[in-house]
Formats: structure tokens, sequence, C-alpha cells
DNA sequence: GCGACATTGTACCGAATGGTACAATGAGTC
DNA sequence: GACTCATTGTACCATTCGGTACAATGTCGC
């Protein structure tokens, strides 16, 4: 059995920090080889599509980290709010209180949301729709339930974007506060 | 009296777009070339310091529309409900019902936020104080009122964001009646 | 030690980048 | 027509861009 994956793991998260500060665009070869510590000749070994191929999957190993972290607690959490207060504590967790910015959600904003258009979509999509389905268990009807996660997943978008603007990270604290309250859960002091 | 104003108006604006379109680095002088009309010769004539200049310029540009069409009537209006009301209307026509991605708040996610920290800054915060004002004025008590503008000025921004990732503009339109029967707006038909 | 293959450094490519220099043109004033 | 000054097109600069080629390593099983 080979080893990739636990070192292919830290080269994508080194790599997403750079595209996370710098944008598609901003985020140049030589950035993410200094950032790496890598070369061309391993970078293009490993991503052999190109940036195009490492944002790709930097998309994806984002993708992922929500995905067993806050879309599978959400749905197999047998008690509802239970998985919503994991959202809440993941999602603090990986913003890190708002110092991080949502990679996903920055890629949407400019050109390159035409490259990863599929990604993104679904990223959030399932996000919402997860959410919803917690929501809709916890005894909230259905519609309301849908337009409660929608309104939740851009509130967090939002306070990110907010956060980073007044470089303030209480702005994220307060709006994730605001959020467990309006979707019923107890607020941990 | 010298007219260079319209000119310069209408020039930023398609500037703007460009930036809007492709971010800070994304947007390079050959395609605001081609978007203008002007060759490098006219652009580096108007806007000497170069493209961060253009960039400022088109910050403030921004800042000027929105001085005048949202945060002036907020803190002007003798009724802050129409107030209020106004700032939705002009803030669902500015964005193109979620056509339109925020500029200032794309430039506040990548580095670029670096470069135009303060004007992003005051743009935020004085869109936040105004409203948070105009609500305490409706009746709001002012530590209520003040994070109840946070939270509608960050909907708003997650809205964008949300709306383009799933490509739907029925998310934006449906964020903004949310926060207008939050606000204690009648919601039109 | 050998062969196979994963990994890397380096040199290089054409194209595009932001920016500069400057001469030519434009339009308006006197 | 001559002077002024705003405006423009073009050629050019060094640098960086994303990407390629490939020989030189490393590292493993055998």
């Amino acid at each position: 059995m080979r080893r990739i994956a636990p070192d292919r793991d830290q080269l994508l998260a080194i790599v997403a920090e750079v595209f996370r500060e710098h944008g598609y665009e901003g985020a140049s070869l030589s950035l993410i080889g200094e950032a790496t510590g890598l070369g061309k000749g391993s970078l293009y070994h490993f991503f052999p599509g190109g940036k195009e191929e490492m944002a790709r999957a930097v998309i994806a190993h984002i993708d992922g980290w929500f995905e067993d972290n806050v879309f599978a607690p959400l749905r197999d959490s047998a008690d509802p709010q239970a998985g919503i207060g994991h959202m809440f504590e993941a999602t603090d967790s990986y913003f890190r209180s708002g110092r991080r910015v949502c990679l996903i959600g920055a890629f949407a904003l400019d050109e390159s949301r035409d490259l990863f258009a599929g990604q993104i979509r679904d990223y959030f999509g399932r996000w919402v729709t997860r959410l919803a389905e917690a929501l809709a268990r916890s005894g909230h009807r259905p519609g309301e339930a849908s337009e409660l996660a929608e309104e939740t997943v851009a509130a967090i978008q939002g306070a990110l974007t907010l956060a980073r603007a007044a470089d303030d990270l209480d702005v994220f604290s307060r709006a994730l506060r605001r959020l467990r309250m309006r979707l019923g859960l107890s607020v941990k002091i």
C-alpha cells in the first residue's frame, strides 16, 4: 500500500492558503512555489493540468472537509439541533473566527467563477440543502426551513466579507452568535 | 467653466465593470483599454498613478454613488422608514437584482484589500453607521439597531455571493424581501 | 548493485504584464 | 495663423506570467 495522501493533504492546504490570500489570478506559480517550497518541476508533476488543476484540487479538498465536518453531521446527527450546533463550531473553527476568508466564496465573485462554476454551485448548494433538511427535521416547515438555511449560509459569507472589510473579528463572532440564536440553539458563553 | 466630470464619470463606470468582473489582479491594462477604447497613452494621462489609481478612483466613484443614493437618504429622510425603503430600492437597482457583484466587497476578500483597506473600511463603516442611526430613529434601541444594521449589510453581501455562486438571481431577491420584512417595511408585490 | 519509477532543478519558451517616453494630433484661445 | 495644452497612438522597456522539456536525482523493490 502506497501513501501519497498525507503529503498531498498538507500540500493542498498550503496551496489553498495562497489562493485564499491572492485570488485565482493573483496566485502566481512563483508564489505557490515559494509557499510550498516546490519548483515548477514538482508542481507540474503533481498537477499536470497546471494552475487550473491546482485550484480544482483545492476546491475539492475544501469541499471534502466540509462534507466530513459540516454536511455529514447535519445529515446524520440523530438530534438535528446537535448537528446544527456542530456546523457552527466547525464553521467558526474553519474560518478561524473570521481571520480566514472563504476561498470558494471569493472564487464565486470574480471571473474565475466560470472555470469552477460547477464545483462552487455544488458546495453552496449542498450546504444549504443539508442545513434545510436538518432545520425541517427539527420542526420548521419545509419552505421556511429552506429560506432560513439560505439566509444562514449567506449571512456567514456576508459576515466573512464584512469582518475582513472592517478588519474586526468581532463582526464574525457576533454574526455567528445571532445565527445560533435564530436557529434555536443555546448560545455558549 | 470646464466640463470634465461627465466623461470621466462614464469612463469610471466602464473601468469599474472591468474590475468587477476580473478582480484587481485579473483586470489587465489591455482589458481596461479594450473596454474603454483608450490606449495606454490616454489611460496614463487620466490616471498617472496607473492601475492602482484607477482602482482607487473607481472605489471613490462607487462610494460617491452610495453616499448620494443610500447613505444620505438614510441620514436625511424625515421618516427613517422611508429612508430605509429608499436604501433597499437603490441597492436592488445598483446590484441589478443580483446580476452585479459588489466590487468593494470583492476587493475586501483578496490581497488587494491591503492596498485599499482605508477606503473599504470607510465604505462599509458608513453604510452600517447610517443604517444603524436610521433604525435607532425609527424606534430600535441603540445596541439593537447597531447589530441589526451590521446584520443587514452583511446579509446583502452574502446574498450577492450566494446568488452568484448558485447562478440564481432569486437568491438575492428573496434575501432583500426577508430583510425588508425584518426591518419593518411593507414588502411590495 | 540493478532497474523502475517517482520526484526534482534548471533552463527555456512565447506571450502578456504594468509602466515609460515621446512625438503626433486635437481643439480651443488670442 | 500661432500658441497652449489636453489627448492620443506607438514603440519600447524590464519583468513576470503560465507552461514545457528534460536531464539529473532520489527511492524503492528486487
